[in-house]
RNA sequence: GGCUCGGUAGCUCAGUCGGUAGAGCAAAGGACUGAAAAUCCUUGUGUCGGCGGUUCGAUUCCGUCCCGAGCCA
């Protein structure tokens, strides 16, 4: 099994600054594990790491994909294991830095997405539907999967109707899908959260926000929203939020209280999901000599 | 100093014609397999400002004190 190591925690916590240190000392290229710094164009709202902080450090999957372009868990998957076996090549060790539990999660274990990309006619067809009666798309899903169904809340319409386009696209069912899957890691990996005392996530997370204030975040979701963008990306935090101050649905002030909020809870869905889906060794994002220390005795 | 209105969950407030109380927001916990910074679920005990009085029983009525806002001096 090839070797990696992953460094995930929730927003502001301090990843990348730590990243760059950690990358030198283990000779090690930075692979981003976020879905939104993908995007060109967006740096100063998804606190995207600048040239210069970078240090020298090759990062891969930044500024990917134009802002309107979509992008999915299975492509970073996929995109994600060739760059892997591509940095070992090079004598280098693989770094994932990043806070998408899911996509880090498509790569540590052996998801096989179904072959089943978006049908958007279909997909459009079934929300015009769950908006005039949720149950009735439900009980379609019920009849041909009740598995998933069960699994599903059916106010869930969204994971409701993936779940219904998967079968329309393949004729086999995502609980069929799914048991091709072994749970096993496929990677010989050691995978660090950060971690920080709630409340002082939070001042970190206001602070930040304030900041990007300052850094101009105005003017870089005001070029987005001048070409009357509405598509996947402005639903990043940070960017719908200001696009609800453009569009004169709040005001400025409320606008960064927003996004405040929405950054803090953010954060609390990250932890939820590190804490229950992937096997990770928490240490205190300040305890840096504790995170060389356990890295280094892990090489 | 006098009068009036307020003091109920972290915040904004509702309510109890006397039987110890409930919404929104916040917060916490959770789910998650091709939008995931998305989408969705669950959770409300708090000296009802303090102290007395009336009452079988007071957060509710009465008295008094404290705090805040306004008006009059």
């Amino acid at each position: 099994m090839e070797k990696l190591v992953v460094l995930i925690g929730p927003t502001a916590v301090g990843k990348t600054k730590l990243s760059i240190e950690l990358a030198k000392k283990l000779n090690a290229e930075i692979i981003s594990g976020d879905s939104m710094q993908i995007y060109r164009e967006m740096d100063i709202g998804t606190a995207k790491i600048t040239k210069k902080e970078m240090d020298g450090v090759p990062h891969h999957l930044m500024d990917i994909k134009n802002y309107d372009e979509s992008f999915s868990v299975a492509e970073f998957q996929q995109l994600v294991r060739n760059l892997i076996t591509e940095i070992h090549r090079r004598g280098k060790m693989p770094m994932i830095v990043g806070g998408t539990g899911l996509y880090i999660q498509s790569v540590l274990y052996e998801y096989e997405f179904a072959n089943a990309p978006n049908d958007e006619v279909y997909r459009e067809h079934l929300e015009q539907l769950a908006k005039q009666d949720g149950a009735k798309v439900y009980q379609m899903l019920e009849q041909i999967d009740l598995e998933s169904a069960k699994r599903i809340h059916p106010n869930n319409a969204r994971r409701v109707i993936r779940a219904l386009e998967i079968y329309h696209c393949t004729n086999k069912t995502m609980t069929e899908w799914q048991e091709l899957q072994t749970k096993k890691l496929c990677y010989d990996v050691v995978l660090i959260g950060l971690t920080m005392d709630r409340e002082k996530l939070y001042e970190r997370i206001n602070k930040r926000v304030d900041l990007m204030i300052e850094q101009g975040l105005l003017d870089e979701v005001k070029k987005l929203y001048d070409r009357n963008f509405f598509g996947q990306s402005i639903h990043a935090i940070g960017y719908k939020e200001m696009y609800d101050y453009f569009s004169g649905k709040r005001s400025l002030e409320e606008a960064v209280e927003q996004l405040k909020q929405n950054s803090r809870n953010y954060a609390k869905r990250q932890l939820t999901w590190f804490r229950n889906q992937l096997p990770v060794h928490w240490i205190d994002a300040e305890s840096t000599e504790e995170i060389f220390r356990y890295i280094e005795g892990k090489m």
